[in-house]
DNA sequence: ATTGAATTGGAACGTCGTTCCATTTTTGCT
DNA sequence: AGCAAAAATGGAACGACGTTCCAATTCAAT
C-alpha cells in the first residue's frame, strides 16, 4: 500500500512557506513573541526544525513575513475618502492591527526596513501627496508620521508584553498611576500630574490625537 | 603577610552596580549591542557571572540602568530658553545621545516604562505647559512627542545595526535608494520618488522637522 | 525502473541568560 | 584580637534557543 500520488498531488501534509507563516502567526497571536521557537513551530507543524529552514532563511525572515501577511491584509481596502480622512484610516487600520497582534509592532520597531514597511510609507505619502504638502516637505513629512507610527507600535508591543492577556488592564493602569503619583514632586510634577490621566485614557483616541497633532502641524505651514 | 586591610577600606578591585554599569556601556558602544553579555562582561570585569548577578537583578536591568545613566547625564544641563526652542534643544540632546549610543535607542523602544522614559516625558511635559497647551491636551502632546522620538529611537537603532561602525554611509543608502528605484512603479510610485531624497537627507534635520512639524500642530489647535 | 534533485526529520553544535553553590572576604560584636 | 554572621565572589552547570548538518525519504523526469 505504498503512498502513490497519482498525478502531480502532493502530500496534504507538504510543509511550505504559507503554512509555515500562517502557524507561525497562530502562535504569535495565542501565545506572545516568546512563545515563536521553531522547535514549538516544528512540533506544530509534526516536522524537524531543518525543514522549517528550508522554506525561511531564519527566524527574522519568518516575523517579516508573517507581519508583512496581515499588513498586506490590513492595507488592501481601498479608500476613497478625502486625504486627510485617509491618512487617519490608514493609521488607525495600522494601529488596530498592532493592537490586535502586538508582536506586529515589536518587529515593525525592531526591523523598520521591511516591506511592510514600505508599504506603510507608500500609503502614508500618497495621501500626504494628496493633501497638497510641497514637494520639498513631503518627505520629511511622511517619515515623521511613519516615525510616529512606529514609536506607538513599540510602546504597544511593549505593554502587551508587560500586561500579558489576562491582566486587568485598569488594575495595571491604576498601579502604573500609583507608582508615578509617588514620584518626588519636585523632580517630576508633570508625570505626576498626568498619572490621574492615565486610567481613564483611551489608547487608540491618543493615537488618532498625535496623527491629527502632526496633520496640523502640516496644514498650518503650508 | 595577610592582606589586611587597615581601616574599612574595601578592595580596590570591588565589584559594584556602578562599574558594572561603566564596563557595559564600554562594551556596547564599542562592539554594539550584541556583543554585550555576561561572559564578556564577567572576562572584562576579571571576575565570574554570578559575581555580576549579585549586583544587576538580569541583563534587562543592566541595559535600563546603563540607558539611565546616559540619558541622565544628557538631560542635566538646564534650559533657560523659551519654550519651544527648549524643546527643540531637549529632542535634540536625546536625538545626539542615541546617535552616539544607538544601543540606547534600542533599550528604550524595547522597555518604555524605565526611568529614563519617565524623565524625557518629564522635560518634554513641562516646556509643552510652558508652551500654553491647554491642560486638556497637555497629555496627548506629551504622548505624541514622546512616541515620535521613540520611533526614531529605535529607527536609529536599526539603521546602526543594519550598518556597523566602518560602514560608507553614503554608499549604504545609495544601495538603499537603489532598491527603492526597483520597485513596481505602480505599487510604490511615492516610495521611488522619495529615493532620490534618501541620499542627501540628513537624519538630525528630519528628526528636527518631525519635531517641528508636531509643535506647529500644538500651536495650530490652540 | 532509475537517477538526480527536492524535501524532510531530527540529532548535534555553539551561545546565551541564568541559577547554584562552595569558597573567600568583610563586617559587627564581644 | 577573635569569631560568627553576612556580604560578596567566581566558576561550574542547566536549560533553552537559533542554527547547521546530514542521512533518509519523496518527488519528477527520463
Amino acid at each position: 500500500m505504498t503512498m502513490k500520488a497519482r498525478r502531480g498531488e502532493r502530500r496534504t501534509d507538504a510543509l511550505s512557506k504559507d503554512r509555515i507563516v500562517e502557524v507561525a502567526i497562530a502562535i504569535l497571536d495565542a501565545e506572545g513573541e516568546s512563545a515563536l521557537t521553531f522547535r514549538t513551530l516544528a512540533a506544530r507543524l509534526a516536522t524537524g526544525a531543518g525543514a522549517i529552514y528550508w522554506h525561511v532563511a531564519d527566524k527574522t525572515a519568518l516575523l517579516t513575513a508573517a507581519t508583512g501577511d496581515l499588513i498586506d491584509r490590513a492595507l488592501a481596502e481601498g479608500d476613497d475618502a478625502p486625504p486627510r480622512q485617509a491618512v487617519r484610516a490608514l493609521a488607525l487600520r495600522v494601529f488596530d492591527l498592532i493592537d490586535a497582534h502586538s508582536w506586529v509592532g515589536g518587529h515593525l520597531a525592531r526591523e523598520p526596513w521591511q516591506p511592510a514597511m514600505l508599504r506603510i510609507f507608500e500609503g502614508v505619502g500618497r495621501q500626504i501627496q494628496a493633501l497638497g504638502v510641497p514637494e520639498s516637505t513631503q518627505f520629511n513629512a511622511a517619515t515623521a508620521l511613519v516615525n510616529y507610527i512606529l514609536g506607538c507600535a513599540g510602546q504597544n508591543a511593549a505593554n502587551a508584553r508587560l500586561m500579558p492577556p489576562g491582566t486587568d488592564r485598569d488594575a495595571a493602569l491604576a498601579a502604573f498611576a500609583a507608582e508615578w503619583t509617588k514620584l518626588d514632586p519636585a523632580e517630576h510634577p508633570f508625570v505626576r500630574k498626568m498619572a490621574a490621566r492615565l486610567g481613564d485614557h483611551d489608547d487608540r483616541e491618543q493615537f488618532l490625537a498625535g496623527v491629527d497633532l502632526i496633520l496640523a502641524g502640516l496644514e498650518a505651514g503650508r
